[in-house]
DNA sequence: CGTAGGCTTGAGTTCCCTCAACCGGAGTGG
DNA sequence: CCACTCCGGTTGAGGGAACTCAAGCCTACG
């Protein structure tokens, strides 16, 4: 696929961007035995790197960077399943082919696990299948949160919906604090950096370009957000915007 | 919740509906010890036995009948998010709480793992683990398809991708046979028994009452299906339906 | 300065939703 | 045994949220 850049096998954040990877289910004496068991990749903005349908042989954390995950009908209409970022887990939704397709978007590092090797390593540290089994179940809880948005919400909910959910990845802590309604330790204002074009954003949203770009202008004009340039957003009133994500316009 | 009901711990087909359920992870030797540590209910119809948000306690196996899994708005809309069957494994959507609630559609019989005794479990055997994982990926396969579904599809796709897939939940083989277009293998005319109501039908597909009714006119009047009676449905042209739920048509 | 690509804006359309009436089988009670 | 009600499902009329198509705008880039 691509050659090994050569990074220093020690170099742990290569394989652990964040608490959420992998590599705390393990030992740190043990770190260099999974590095050595992965490979380590550089991708290009654009770049796809798994192929929906194609035989899955690998995980992916990604060390640093986003990706996009989509699939695509034969006739153009896409529906992006998610956006990744540094520490997030790669290929879980997967049986013997990958259930979707994976792009960069903007230059990305990757850390590559073959299952074979997956395999053994799981076998010497019983905690790193717990560790995924994990991983799969806070996949699968944020799917769920996924299919009400598509099957249920208004475009104005997803929207919503979508920057408190980019908010919640940016600043640690927000969403507990959403949730709890403790208001006093939100930030007033937070602001986003979306590297996903607006396609992107529709396709992700299950809406058009058109739709998405009426509907910021919309929260533009409410006071919501403020639209600092095409890629970078200020979200105004969180605690508003996490309730009209909820429903209660 | 719900008294145990007194049948036999060596009755395996209580946890093991069938080859994709948990049992086949371990010895047949072992399987009492597995069965000893987990508990037998018996639902009536229309019975919530995990409500979302609540603590997760526990996994479920279900050993007999079937459920559905969704979540609620305040403002009283809901999306199904999954129809599960005899075998079919529950709870692994949840980290801290569950991410769905789930009620018994007709009577069921479920067998209960609490996270606890499930964990000394996994420790004794390492299969059960790897299980657990490889049933949290397939799962996630599926919600892969229903982002697509809900996000990208039409009324008219929806419902087709609906029938397909209980087809291919109740006939083994159909799905295989389907996606290699080997038509012969195909049986002409499946008969499918639907034990949920219009209403769940649609919050699954993210539609209304009225809009599957109608598609199912449509599709009647297309000679595509046969409506036996309210629950039962002939599929007469398992092909075309496959066709138009991959929005070619 | 010109072009291309992504984004925005406007006008018109459509698919699906909403609301309302109707239908028919199951259960109840006189 | 029939009348009544209830409830899930069907059918129809009308409306609206989001889509489609088309034009215009802005920024980046050669």
């Amino acid at each position: 696929m691509v050659a090994l850049d050569g990074i220093p096998v020690r170099d742990c954040t290569y394989c652990c961007g964040r608490t959420k990877s992998i590599c705390n289910a393990i030992e740190e004496k043990d770190l260099p035995r999974l590095l050595a068991a992965s490979s380590r990749l550089h991708l290009p903005s654009g770049r796809i790197f798994i192929e929906e349908g194609e035989s899955a042989q690998a995980f992916y954390v990604i060390a640093e960077g986003r990706a996009k995950l989509f699939n695509l009908f034969s006739d153009g209409r896409r529906q992006i399943s998610g956006f990744v970022a540094t520490g997030d887990f790669l290929g879980l939704a997967a049986s013997e082919r990958y259930a979707f397709s994976a792009e960069a978007l903007g230059d990305i590092k990757l850390c590559r696990f073959a299952y074979e090797t997956m395999d053994h390593l799981t076998e010497q540290f019983p905690h790193l299948q717990k560790r995924l089994r994990a991983e799969a179940s806070r996949e699968l809880v944020k799917m769920q949160a996924r299919l009400v948005l598509l099957g249920r919400k208004s475009a104005r909910e997803r929207l919503a919906s979508f920057f408190i959910e980019q908010a919640c990845c940016s600043e640690d802590g927000l969403e507990e604090a959403l949730n709890q309604r403790k208001n006093l330790s939100i930030p007033p204002v937070i602001s986003l950096f979306l590297p996903m074009s607006r396609s992107d954003i529709a396709d992700y949203l299950g809406l058009t370009i058109e739709t998405v770009s009426r509907t910021l202008k919309i929260f533009k004009a409410e006071g919501l957000i403020k639209i600092q340039d095409v890629k970078t957003v200020t979200l105004l009133n969180t605690v508003r915007l996490k309730f009209i994500s909820e429903g209660n316009n």
